[in-house]
DNA sequence: TGACTCATGTCAGCATTCTGACATACCGTG
DNA sequence: CACGGTATGTCAGAATGCTGACATGAGTCA
């Protein structure tokens, strides 16, 4: 219905179809997910884990791009269905290395396969070049946005860490 | 710390990539809004209606990529500081179209400078054919992603549901 | 015309994630 | 060694967005 004549820039803002990609990616993986009893995250986690075992919980969190509060919250559940364990005590430091128990590793193989077939429909239609066109190309927006900073020098960024304080709604 | 040599595909991963961008993206812009009193979602709203007038509750949620209900709070949080306007009565059917207060138009312009210059910055360092190119990919995986469906006939999704009639388009 | 389907606006309850805060552990520098 | 700076794990409260549900209006089809 409104198809206006202005030069409207939202059609046009690679900002907004990174959004709406990023949405539709999320939404697929939803789908999928869903009859496996797993969440986006639950899955990025486990597969983190798989990638890299004895992630700590930081870095779990990091990887996930949620705040390390939450991956806690979500650690200690898939430690009490028995998908992760953790030491009791840190080994060193306060940091305690996480890894997938065999039962954690079946429950990720079947979300594995079908996170896998998501992405395989994403890449259908381009080809081989056009993938590695488009990854290089997502490299250089984030590579923009983290550190090509204008004058707030940002130095840790825990996840997102400047907040200086909530946002006031209106 | 965890460098270890198997193919850890997370790193060559399009989807893993793409979320990063998106989530650097929100962030970057959550930054600059914050200072504005002004959620993403919240500019996305008044965007939209900038740029099409008249749009309903469920369209804008459609455009903002947000429920209609979440959209629904928003506006009326909008109504009551006075950013924007809906009609007591709908004029035809149950959609009431919304518009933009003069105030709601001046509250928008600061965000529009704020967000646009993030947009620069992640462009920062892309040549034009290498920003219609990455257009051009994006729009490739979401189309890809939307309909390229395998059997599993889901319908339910009340956000990207169908949405013939709306924003959606492209 | 009546039945059916679909979209919309809206209320209410729930889930997920976030912000705030605290204690603690490591590391570099003076 | 003491100290400031930075990271970590974790608890608790708050915000944000989502799912469920309902009534209503419009379009379609027989």
């Amino acid at each position: 219905m409104s198809q206006d004549g202005v030069g409207v820039d939202l059609e046009t803002s690679l900002g907004y179809l990174l959004k709406q990609a990023s949405t539709a990616l999320r939404v697929a993986m939803e789908e999928v997910l869903r009859p496996l009893g797993m969440s986006v995250t639950h899955y990025a986690c486990l597969e983190l884990l798989a990638q890299r075992p004895g992630l700590s919980n930081s870095e779990l969190a990091r990887g996930a791009f949620v705040t390390r509060q939450t991956m806690n919250v979500l650690l200690q559940a898939l430690e009490r269905v028995g998908h992760v364990t953790r030491p009791a005590e840190a080994p060193v430091g306060k940091v305690l290395p996480t890894r997938l128990t065999p039962r954690g590793r079946r429950s990720l193989e079947k979300a594995t396969v079908a996170v896998r077939s998501v992405e395989v429909r994403m890449l259908a239609g381009m080809t081989e070049a056009e993938q590695s066109d488009a990854f290089r190309l997502l490299q250089s927006m984030i590579h923009s946005l983290r550190d090509g900073n204008d004058g707030a020098r940002v130095v840790a960024r825990h996840t997102s860490r400047r907040a200086r304080t909530g946002v006031q709604r209106a």
